[in-house]
DNA sequence: CGATATTAGTTGAAAATGTAACTATCAAGC
DNA sequence: GCTTGATAGTTACATTTTCAACTAATATCG
């Protein structure tokens, strides 16, 4: 069976991944100090609202180690808050402080308009199917 | 503009990214103990025989402090010689050993499968679109 | 030729990540 | 109620990565 080098999907994939995230990581690192996992958390409870750090990692593909740094760090930077559960007080709902809420709403439209720019050149239908083909991918393991 | 969670892209590559790299990851650690930059370059190698390491670092997107680690790994496991020019000592030719070539060949054989059992649910049309995208992606920066 | 600038590659320290072991709380079975 | 087992989250330590400073060799320009 063939490989070529240039075809090679997981290679691909890193470093068109790599090159997107590049870009849009100096926007949140330069203007709120913002590592990529605390973005990615900032950006999970922004959007759902409340979540515990358990369901951020289901959802976001992050383990928990990586979630509970930026769970502290955004803490630590007051953009989020956090509540201990009284009835089982193992696990804490995360919300966006009002703070946190201002950032997100910077970042977010920001990372919106990234989006689009990056899905500037290519048609709808293109962009339909590339779409698609990313998020059947997504969890997708083989040779196992 | 708005912000669709499941929809950004540079966060929907990272996790298809991810999870295609972190499966064949496996494969390369423990048969040959090889770091995901180790097999980059081992790759490269094999598909182009002979490189600098600045030559990988461009092609391969990789830092050249990354690329210095993964060629001393890489040669301290006998997998690649290194051959300094006479001509410009600075820089030096780059080249599979015989050992590094049976491990290319077996590993970029069963990249080739990976590969394709990746693509393998996607229609033929679907899949020129999508590698497209990706090629055309790979590079593109926005909102600098 | 000699000073300065570039380029190839390496190294060391700091930051981030991954792994495994840990605490604390709750659940289930007896 | 007590033991055993699971779950949420944290911490410690080892491994990787990043960043900046470094060496060594060559190129450029007076």
């Amino acid at each position: 069976m063939h490989f070529d080098i240039e075809d090679f999907l997981p290679y691909l994939l890193n470093r068109a991944a790599e090159s997107s995230s590049v870009s849009f990581q100096k926007i949140y690192k330069q203007k709120y100090g913002m590592l990529r996992t605390e973005w990615r958390v900032l950006f999970h409870l922004g959007y759902y609202n409340e979540m515990t750090a358990s369901m951020i990692c289901q959802m976001a593909d992050l383990h928990k180690t990586k979630v509970s740094r930026a769970v502290s760090a955004l803490e630590e930077k007051r953009y989020i808050h956090r509540l201990w559960h009284d009835d089982d007080r193992r696990f804490a709902s995360l919300s966006l402080s009002a703070q946190g809420r201002v950032v997100y709403d910077d970042l977010s439209a920001l990372a919106a308009q990234f989006h689009n720019d990056l899905m500037g050149d290519f048609t709808k239908k293109e962009q339909e199917i590339f779409m698609d083909c990313l998020r059947r991918l997504r969890g997708k393991k083989t040779l196992s």
